[in-house]
DNA sequence: GTCTAACGATTAGCCGTCAAACGTTTCGAC
DNA sequence: GTCGAAACGTTTGACGGCTAATCGTTAGAC
């Protein structure tokens, strides 16, 4: 049922976030600087869909950490249209933190659960995003 | 990782919402409605605790449904603190279609998922959800 | 019996998300 | 070369969610 896959993504959420904010962050803030990391592109919308989100809503998140002095915008020479989002020694302070927050809550989600099992979830929830699509 | 597990969420969401909509209904709704069907309760405190959301957003999309028609609230005689919440005729109605449509939806999503991956997909869930609890 | 604490619901204010409209820049057709 | 279409980012308006504070009601202490 999808309302289980609901309710233990709001569950999750909140724990995730609490853990975050701990070390000064927050899950919209992790989302956004994972996707800079991972992603190895630094075009805003590039970004947003690393991030699955909007542009209009990572447009609002970026003004917040260039304000808090974690990233920097800057206008691509080669295009002017596209906006190179970097991190900033703060910034990267800041990730060094987080991850590792992460990583320990990582694992105590994985706490009792064989890997054959995150590899089904994994699995079929990749299956349910891919049937959600389908028809109309 | 809970990243997929959120991402999913997000994905099932929406659809389910776009779905909801060619029947003039909304996530938002649907999950109230449920509640005041399945639950058997009528309290705000119980319906709120039952649809997973904080009382005060309950009250505010149980304002919608009033001025909409669809539900009614009176006082509980024996404990007027209460309200007791109930279907009107026309919310009556709309949930019958809106059941059907949810009945397809899931439907359509099972496809190509075997019922026992889909029992250690509920079983993981909860286990998640239990693990984030635990500890700090 | 009164008075205080607890409870249920509401209100007010903030945050995160999205869709739609807009301004700017680039690119292709001609 | 110019002009229209497409791409990129931003702004605006709306919605759903949460927290904190408030109001009305009830139950218990004494």
């Amino acid at each position: 049922m999808g309302l289980t896959v609901a309710r233990t993504a709001k569950v999750l959420g909140r724990a995730f976030d609490d853990v975050l904010a701990e070390t000064g962050g927050s899950l919209s803030t992790w989302t956004i600087l994972f996707a800079l990391k991972t992603s190895a592109t630094a075009s805003q919308r590039e970004l947003a869909e690393a991030a699955a989100i909007q542009g209009a809503t990572l447009t609002h998140h970026l003004n917040g950490l260039e304000a808090d002095g974690l990233v920097t915008r800057r206008r691509d020479p080669a295009n002017r249209r596209v906006h190179l989002v970097e991190l900033t020694e703060a910034g990267e302070a800041l990730w060094q933190r987080l991850v590792r927050v992460a990583q320990d809550f990582d694992a105590r989600l994985r706490d009792g659960i064989s890997d054959s099992e995150v590899h089904v979830l994994e699995q079929v929830l990749n299956r349910l995003q891919h049937n959600a699509f389908q028809q109309a």
